[in-house]
DNA sequence: TCTACTTACACTTTTGAACAGG
DNA sequence: ACCTGTTCAAAAGTGTAAGTAG
C-alpha cells in the first residue's frame, strides 16, 4: 500500500482534512475544486483516523486481471462470478436488495442523472459480516466505467455506440456513520440510498459525476483502522456486486425500467396504474385545464397506496413489498441518512485524504450515530423496512480472501500515480482507470 | 430530422419544528 | 426539565412531457 508521504515525500506528515486551498488544483475548474463538506461526518474525527494511514511494508504485486462485465445490459445468463478486492480476511458483503437489483439488472438497469443530482434507484444496500466489533471502519461508495465505450438505445435493447467520452474526476461518497465501529456496521444493513448522481462536470454539491449514455458499476469499499489515531491502518476490502452495473442516462430509454422504477420506488407511486398521476388522471387534468376550471374529485383515482404505513425511500431506498407493519418510522430513519457528498474515488481517499474536504455545506449536520446506543424498545433502523433477502447460493455473500495485496490494485498497479499534489487542503482528481 | 438534454409540473414521501401530554 | 408522540408545513424525490440545442 502506498502512502501519499511515500509517493510525495516532499508533502510531509501534516495531512489534515481541510478547506481546499483556493486555486490550488489548476486541473478542474473552481467549482470542482471548492470545499466540500460532510455534515454528516466528524471531519476531525476522519482527519485523526487517516492521518494514522501508513504506508505498508511492502510492494504492490501484479493486479489480478478483472473479470469483464457483460458486454451489453439485458438478460444475463452466467453473471460473472462476484469479485472482493481486499486483505481484511473475513470479512464479507452481502448485497441486500440484491432481488430487486437483479430484476433490474434484468432489464437493463438505467440511472437518471441530473444537473442537480438524482439519487440510485435500487440503491446500494450491503450487510457486512466478519468485522472486529471493537475496530472501526470507514464505508465508502463509488462509481467507475465498466468499459470504454458510449451505449445507445436502440429500440429493444442498448448497443455500444462509439467511445467512451473522458474520464471525469472521480468522486467518493462516505456513509456518514463513518468511521463506525465494526459492531455498529454489522447491527444492522448500510444503505448508500442518498448517493446522488449528476452530470454536471462542475457540480459543487460533491455528487458523483457520470457520462450519460455510459456503462457503470458502483463500488464499495471498508477501510479499518487497527485503532482510531493509530499509526497503521488495519486493511482494506473493495467489493462490487455485477447485478448493479447500470447506465446512465438523461431520461429513460427502455419503457421496462421505466414500469419498474415505478413500481418499485415510492416517490413515484403517483404514477402507477391507480395513482392520481397515472396516464388516464393527467389526461383527465389536462382535458379540464382546456375547459376552465371544475371541482377537483378527491381521491378520484386513489392513491395507489397499498394498505399500511408509508414507504420508507429514504430508510431502505428501495422497499418494495417490505411488511409495513415493521417499518420504522421516518425519525427513526434518521440513524441511516447520508447526505450526498464526495470526493475523488475511494483508492485516492486512503492516498490523499487530503484531498477530501466534504459536502454541502446546507446540508443539516447531524451527530454521528456510531456512538447512539441501540434502543431495544424500537425497531433497529434499517431492518424492518427492508427487503428479506437471503443471500444466494454462491451468490451475493462475498467471502474476503485472505492474502490478496492491497487495496485495488488494479486500481494503483505501476506504483505511485504521476499526479499533480494539488497542496494540503486541495481537491485531487486521481484519474483512476476504469475497470477493464 | 433526429437524438440527447433541460426544465416545469403534479404528485408522493421525508424531514424537522412546534406543540401537547405524561 | 425531560421524554415521547402527534401534527403540519416545507423540502426533497419521483417520472412525464414539452421545449431546446446541437
Amino acid at each position: 500500500m502506498y502512502h501519499p508521504r511515500e509517493l510525495y515525500p516532499s508533502l510531509g506528515t501534516g495531512y489534515r482534512l481541510g478547506h481546499p486551498q483556493p486555486g490550488a488544483d489548476s486541473t478542474f475548474p473552481p467549482a470542482l475544486t471548492e470545499g466540500y463538506r460532510y455534515p454528516d461526518l466528524d471531519t476531525s474525527k476522519l482527519d485523526c483516523f487517516l492521518s494514522g494511514i501508513e504506508a505498508a511494508p511492502h510492494t504492490l504485486a501484479a493486479a489480478a486481471p478483472l473479470p469483464l462485465l457483460p458486454s451489453a445490459l439485458g438478460p444475463e445468463t452466467a453473471p460473472p462470478p462476484p469479485e472482493a478486492l481486499h486483505s481484511l480476511p473475513g470479512v464479507s458483503l452481502s448485497l441486500e436488495n440484491q432481488e430487486l437489483w437483479k430484476e433490474f439488472s434484468a432489464v437493463g438497469t438505467e440511472m437518471i442523472i441530473t444537473k442537480a443530482g438524482r439519487r440510485m434507484f435500487p440503491a446500494c444496500r450491503v450487510s457486512v459480516t466478519g468485522l472486529d466489533p471493537e475496530a472501526r471502519y470507514l464505508f465508502l461508495l463509488d462509481v467507475v466505467p465498466v468499459d470504454g465505450a458510449r451505449y445507445r438505445w436502440q429500440g429493444q435493447h442498448w448497443e455500444p455506440s462509439g467511445k467512451a467520452e473522458p474520464r471525469l474526476p472521480d468522486r467518493v461518497y462516505i456513509h456518514p456513520d463513518s468511521p463506525a465501529t465494526g459492531a455498529h456496521w454489522m447491527r444492522q444493513p448500510v444503505s448508500f440510498h442518498r448517493v446522488k448522481l449528476t452530470n454536471s462536470t462542475l457540480d459543487p454539491h460533491g455528487h458523483l459525476i457520470l457520462h450519460s449514455m455510459h456503462k457503470y458499476q458502483p463500488r464499495i469499499h471498508l477501510v479499518r483502522a487497527t485503532q482510531l489515531c493509530s499509526q497503521h491502518w488495519g486493511g482494506v476490502a473493495s467489493f462490487r456486486f455485477p447485478e448493479t452495473t447500470f447506465i446512465s442516462v438523461t431520461a429513460y430509454q427502455n419503457p421496462r425500467i421505466t414500469q419498474l422504477k415505478i413500481a418499485a420506488n415510492p416517490f413515484a407511486k403517483g404514477f402507477r396504474e391507480n395513482g392520481r398521476n397515472c396516464k388516464r388522471e393527467r389526461d383527465a387534468r389536462v382535458k379540464r385545464k382546456l375547459r376552465g376550471p371544475e371541482p377537483v374529485a378527491t381521491e378520484a383515482c386513489g392513491s395507489g397506496d397499498t394498505p399500511g404505513g408509508p414507504c420508507d425511500s429514504t430508510l431502505g431506498g428501495d422497499i418494495r413489498d417490505s411488511d409495513p407493519e415493521q417499518a420504522p418510522t421516518p425519525r427513526e430513519a434518521t440513524s441511516a441518512s447520508a447526505p450526498p457528498c464526495g470526493g475523488p474515488s475511494a483508492e485516492a481517499y486512503l492516498l490523499h485524504p487530503a484531498a477530501f474536504h466534504g459536502a454541502p455545506s446546507h446540508l443539516p449536520a447531524r451527530t454521528p450515530s456510531f456512538a447512539e446506543a441501540p434502543d431495544p424498545g424500537r425497531p433497529a433502523p434499517y431492518s424492518a423496512a427492508f427487503l428479506d433477502l437471503q443471500p444466494g447460493p454462491g451468490g451475493s455473500a462475498y467471502q474476503a480472501a485472505p492474502s490478496v495485496p492491497s487495496f485495488a490494485p488494479h486500481f494503483i498497479q505501476g506504483g505511485p500515480f504521476p499526479l499533480p499534489y494539488p497542496g494540503p487542503g486541495g481537491y485531487l482528481d486521481m484519474g483512476s482507470k476504469p475497470m477493464y
